[in-house]
DNA sequence: TACATTTGTGACTGATTAGTCAATCACAAT
DNA sequence: ATTGTGATTGACTAATCAGTCACAAATGTA
């Protein structure tokens, strides 16, 4: 495993446990077992590392769902299995995902490019865009759907890691609420 | 207005600003006016004064919404009023809204006294629990339900945050998507 | 007025921080 | 063997931090 990763893997785990402000440097380069100077190599300024990091595990993400979802499925279909792809993404990577809400809900999030966020819900986008021309979801703006496609995932990942489900509970109350939200929007 | 206040006014506008760990103690002492020490006469630590101010803005919250929900209205309308009073409190008050939500995504969450937290969510568990009893709402677990009417608020917030809508077409949005919540829940 | 209590002050400190840099290392090319 | 190169090191520093404390001001009380 090379010194970037290893930093990575440090930094997250430490964000996520103690926060930015509680997590020195010298301790996420210590915890990866390299040099001081070495975490300043890969990244120049500590506020760099945490937007590398936000970039790096959004990205994840992104290719996790597009990975799984076919492109000529119906549209429910593909919606189904992107909100099924982040749920499971989400709680198989607790401490990516806790780290992406952190960021997103801290200033830090302002010093993010743009361009990239916006890159990276394109695609989403463009797949409620195409629900809405041939009317099958209702015809509301394009980001408000996006956005209560979101919350909805956001919320059901609070409730399902607050709860000690088994995994076919957990399945089904996911298939539960996806119809739940297809019935909303279509 | 008091020092307390003063202190409260300035730590939640630096905070949301620069985040906890790109606010000291001393900045946020200086943009009150009053000397560095003063602040730890009212907050022992730096620590306390975070998880002070999000219990202060939560119950502040809570209290908008129980003031405008009157006791005896059916189901609906009494969810009604909570969601749009929510949603009505975010809005005027986005700096606050947005101080609760960096600490709910923060470890310092985990610092928060779990019986306060729960006291303050109680009321509006109760509200559900009485919709389902009565058939009104699906039968399905009180706090997957709290989930997702929590969940839709902040989604919906995000989207008219990011919008730039008269208090018209916000208020239309507000009155549509409780209605799609409400079918999707009822 | 005199005294007591509460409230406020800001200079101070020991600890910690992000970031630097001269020295060292592994190793490939000559 | 010798030289060159880029990665790695960790001691170091200037700055900043949370929190303290001896004292002063304000307020109350009689």
């Amino acid at each position: 495993m090379d010194k970037r990763s290893l930093i990575i893997n440090s930094a997250l785990k430490l964000f996520v446990e103690h926060g930015f402000h509680g997590t020195a440097t010298s301790k996420i380069a210590q915890d990866a077992g390299v040099a001081n100077g070495t975490l300043f190599q890969y990244f120049k300024t500590k506020e760099e590392l945490v937007i590398s990091l936000y970039i790096h595990f959004k990205d994840e993400l992104s290719e996790y769902i597009s990975k799984n979802t076919s492109e000529n499925a119906d549209i429910k279909k593909a919606l189904k299995t992107q909100v099924l792809s982040s749920l499971i993404w989400a709680l198989d990577n607790t401490t990516k995902f806790r780290f992406i809400q952190q960021v997103h809900t801290s200033p830090y999030i302002t010093q993010v490019d743009q361009d990239v966020l916006k890159n990276q819900v394109e695609p989403h986008l463009f797949l409620i865009q195409k629900g809405i021309k041939e009317g099958i979801l209702k015809p509301l703006p394009v980001d408000l759907i996006y956005a209560l496609i979101s919350s909805q995932i956001f919320g059901l990942y609070q409730y399902l890691t607050s709860q000690k489900l088994s995994k076919t509970k957990q399945n089904e109350t996911i298939e539960t609420t996806f119809e739940m939200l297809w019935n909303m929007l279509a």
